[in-house]
DNA sequence: TTGAAAGCGCTAACAG
DNA sequence: CTGTTAGCGCTTTCAA
């Protein structure tokens, strides 16, 4: 079967190409039922459907947008993208999901092969501190929604960006140690270069504080500095930090990890060395991915809104869609929950 | 800053544009040095990048493979995808993921979603035992290879198929436990739209037989036929199978599940009833994901080669691209790997 | 060695 | 109400 182009459509119900094109594009208001029904006809007599490259061509629009996440090996990524396609399903927009492995020059890469596409429009789940490479496109108008990336002071100002309230998480996640009782606490992050681990330290630190405990006794175990860590990896990390941490002298009781895959690696790790977690050892995670609650013992862990925040990200573009003005960029803060499970409980009397 | 196009390139150059276009397309063998520097000066001074829609309206031709998992929120996807997307990439060409979440609805509207956008090779993930709802696009030249589903009497001709022997997979997982000394194994199966699930319950049932026991004797549960399990409800239809079956009179001591994830809800299941994974039950699992090895127990799982699926997809694309010949499609089933971990044991002695 | 010209399939004024 | 016309940005003969 021969491609099947509007012409031929046209010439099958008797017509010409822009009445085609008109009825394909709802300016059908004023057509005669009978001239209607012929092109439908032969629309669907011939399979035809539009060729995307000519109309875009011509337009420049697309109903299309990119999702580029930092790993699709993390099932919180996975489980974001379901949402974030669904919201935009129901507004008639397609999501082109693309996975950058927390890797600058694939971001950007992917950005551009986007943008060539004609996509206008992405949500891109990074925690890049910087959003430098790229400047260049976004200049040109590419509407930019960063998910999980608190606004950075740098950030060109068109960038609307939703995320949770990372302080507010730290917060939780330590204090709910702290009431157990714990008075020595760790928090293990993977990468360095994650804007979130900022925030959600601050928060963590801000609760030891509350609870009367001096920060400065506290560890903060971020891996090896050189290693650009993705996200599958994060478990790895998270086994190796318990590892270490707890070959140490005077070991904490209570470990507050950057992920939950990352948390789940600790609790993998003090499994290792003997340790049983929710009795030896508390550990919170963040994320709340479906394995949180499947783990043994269930992982107690500072929950993400991702249905909100996918449904904020799809509102967010199309009541953009079509403007052209810079109005300047928006930072949605949305409140973390914390999930109470098993991983957590009051440290052991010794 | 506007949108450069190759005409613009070719005055800063002092060229025409065909100049440029031969530049970029790789016809520049018997080009003046001095006019290639012109233009490659003017493409970086001008920060030109070509119009896709453009050169693809006129070529035909894309660089882009899609990817259609049943569900990015099942680890084993996301993990398939990377490895996708990393051979894709050592060819120079693009990935592009989308979710079906195992609906042959939003399957169908993927593949004309990516063909409209100039797709010609789609690698599809998918259990369903039927392509008739693709056919119309196969026709036209989609060139489709299917992962992780055998090839069925009734595919069209052109389609390539990757995936492992179920049969020895099944085989593989039941005979670890009769060879463990079980007696008594249920195989848990969510979606009974799965054709995987055939070959796997086939292996499963040789290996019952051949360590002597009767078939009859063994459960296959396969869920509740009415609900369209999607892969991150595999995780509760494993929990629930457990509830059930372990309520029930002369429960198994080994359980064989359809995927890891659905192991993983067995295991929790199982916990939630008080009975210990790896002691008092057997579990085994099918794709070893990484939360496998994560998990507490260790879960026993066969193993997919998913890196070597991902190359042969790509080999197959890069193969054949630019062909339009039609040469019958082929079927490779490569063999899967029983992992050994903590959550398969000797049955208890009672 | 380079350029002129035609056209991929579609849309959007503008005429009729 | 519908058709004519003129491109969108690029590639590709073919001619110079």
């Amino acid at each position: 079967m021969e491609k099947v182009t509007i012409q031929q459509v046209a010439r099958a119900a008797g017509v010409s190409a822009s009445t085609v094109s008109n009825l394909l594009n709802g300016r059908s208001g004023r057509m005669l039922p009978a001239t209607r029904d012929r092109i439908t006809e032969a629309i669907s007599q011939l399979g035809y459907r539009p060729n995307r490259a000519a109309r875009e061509l011509r337009t420049g629009r697309t109903r299309t947008v990119g999702l580029i996440v930092p790993s699709v090996g993390n099932p919180f990524w996975g489980a974001f993208a379901r949402e974030l396609e669904h919201a935009a399903l129901a507004e008639g927009y397609n999501v082109l999901l693309c996975n950058s492995e927390r890797d600058p020059d694939r971001e950007r890469r992917y950005v551009e092969e986007l943008w060539d596409d004609g996509v206008r429009e992405i949500v891109l789940c990074t925690s890049l501190p910087s959003l430098k490479h790229l400047a260049h496109i976004i200049e040109q108008g590419l509407r930019l929604i960063t998910l999980d990336r608190p606004t950075q002071a740098d950030d060109p100002s068109t960038v609307v960006s939703i995320s949770i309230n990372n302080v507010v998480g730290g917060h939780l996640a330590a204090s709910h140690l702290t009431s157990l009782g714990h008075r020595n606490l760790t928090f293990v992050s993977g990468s360095l270069r994650s804007v979130n681990r900022t925030g959600r330290y601050e928060g963590f630190c801000s609760a030891v504080e509350a609870a009367g405990l001096a920060v400065a006794d506290m560890t903060l175990w971020a891996g090896a500095d050189e290693a650009p860590f993705g996200d599958v990896e994060a478990a790895d990390v998270g086994r190796r930090a318990a590892h270490e941490i707890f070959a140490a002298a005077n070991p904490p009781t209570g470990v507050v990890a950057i992920n939950d895959m990352t948390a789940l690696g600790v609790c993998r790790g003090l499994r290792d060395l003997g340790l049983q977690v929710g009795r030896d050892v508390s550990v919170v995670g963040f994320d709340d991915i479906i394995l949180a609650d499947l783990y043994d013992p269930p992982l107690t862990t500072v929950r993400q809104p991702i249905g909100q925040m996918a449904r904020l990200a799809i509102a967010e573009i199309v009541s953009h869609h079509g403007l052209t003005t810079g109005e300047p960029g928006r930072s949605v803060l949305l409140r973390p929950e914390l999930i109470v499970r098993g991983s957590t409980a009051a440290p052991p009397v010794d």
